[in-house]
DNA sequence: TATTGTTATACTCTATAACTATA
DNA sequence: TATAGTTATAGAGTATAACAATA
C-alpha cells in the first residue's frame, strides 16, 4: 500500500478528546498544589496577558457573569488579583493581577511537567508543525 | 532569514491552552443542548468506548470515587446508564451506556460544528500530522 | 432604555472522611 | 486487612432571575 489510509474524523476527535483531557488534569494537579481550582488558575491565566473588566472574563471563562464576581471575590481575598474602578466608566471594575497572582500562575505554568516533557519529546520541526496546525484548526476568534 | 525562529515553548503552551479551551467551549455548548453537563458528557464518552466498574469512571474522569456515585445517579435517573452487578464480585458495579444514552453521546459529537469545521479546514495529509504529533505529545498511560 | 456588576437561589461538581458489604 | 461503592458534608463552579447604579 503506497499510502497509509487518512485517520478517520472520529479518531482525530477521539484524538483531541484524549489530549484535552490530558492536558486539563496536568493543569488541575499544577493548580491544586498552588491551592487554586482550575477556574483560579484559569482566570490568573486570562489576566496574565493583560487587565480584563469583570464581562470581560466572563466571556474569556465562557461563564454568565454573575459568577465571576464570587470567582474574583475568592481571589481578591487572598491578594492574587485587584479590582480597580474604571477612570471613564463608573459601572466598570478593572481587574488586575498583583505580583503575587502573577507569581502563581508562572508557578502553575512550570509545573505541569506532563505537558512539558511530551513536548520536550518533538523535534523542533514537530513543534513548530503543531503549533502550525493548532492555529488552523483552532483559529482564535476576534476579540471585543 | 533560511529557517524561521522556533516557536518559543510558551507560545506553544498557550496555543495548546487556546485550542483546548476552544474545544471544550464548542464541546460544552453541545452537551449543554443535549440538556447534559460536560461531567455527564464526558461520562458518557468514556462509557462509549466500553462498559466501566464505577472505580474505571473515577480515575478515567479524574475526580474521587465518592464523586461518580452522584454522576451516574443523575444519568441513570434519565435513563442514559445502567448499573448492573459484576457476576464475579458482589462489590463492583458495571456501569453501561443504554441505547439513549449512545445516542445522546452521539449527539453532542455532530452538534460540535467549530471543532468539525477547523478539521474540515485542513487537508487529509495535514489531518493525519495533527493526529500523529497529538498521539506523540500526550502519549496514553497504560490503562488497569 | 441598555449595560455593568452584584445578590439570591438552586443545582452540579468536587474532595475528605466515615461507613457497609465484600474480598 | 484491603477494596468497591455509598453517604454525609462542605466548598466551589454554574445558570437564571432580579436588582441598583450608571450610561
Amino acid at each position: 500500500m503506497p499510502t497509509p489510509a487518512p485517520v478517520a474524523d472520529s479518531a482525530l476527535m477521539q484524538r483531541l478528546s484524549d489530549s484535552l483531557v490530558a492536558y486539563y488534569r496536568d493543569f488541575t494537579a499544577a493548580a491544586v498544589k498552588e491551592g487554586l481550582t482550575s477556574t483560579q488558575a484559569n482566570t490568573l491565566g486570562v489576566l496574565s496577558r493583560g487587565t480584563a473588566t469583570m464581562r470581560e472574563l466572563a466571556t474569556a471563562l465562557s461563564c454568565d457573569a454573575s459568577n465571576v464576581t464570587g470567582v474574583v471575590d475568592r481571589l481578591e481575598r487572598r491578594g492574587l488579583v485587584n479590582r480597580e474602578p474604571s477612570p471613564t466608566d463608573r459601572r466598570v471594575k478593572h481587574v488586575l493581577l498583583t505580583d503575587e497572582g502573577r507569581r502563581a500562575i508562572t508557578t502553575v505554568r512550570d509545573s505541569m511537567l506532563h505537558t512539558q516533557q511530551g513536548l520536550a519529546s518533538l523535534e523542533a520541526a514537530d513543534r513548530d508543525a503543531l503549533y502550525e496546525l493548532l492555529g488552523r484548526a483552532f483559529p482564535q476568534r476576534a476579540e471585543g
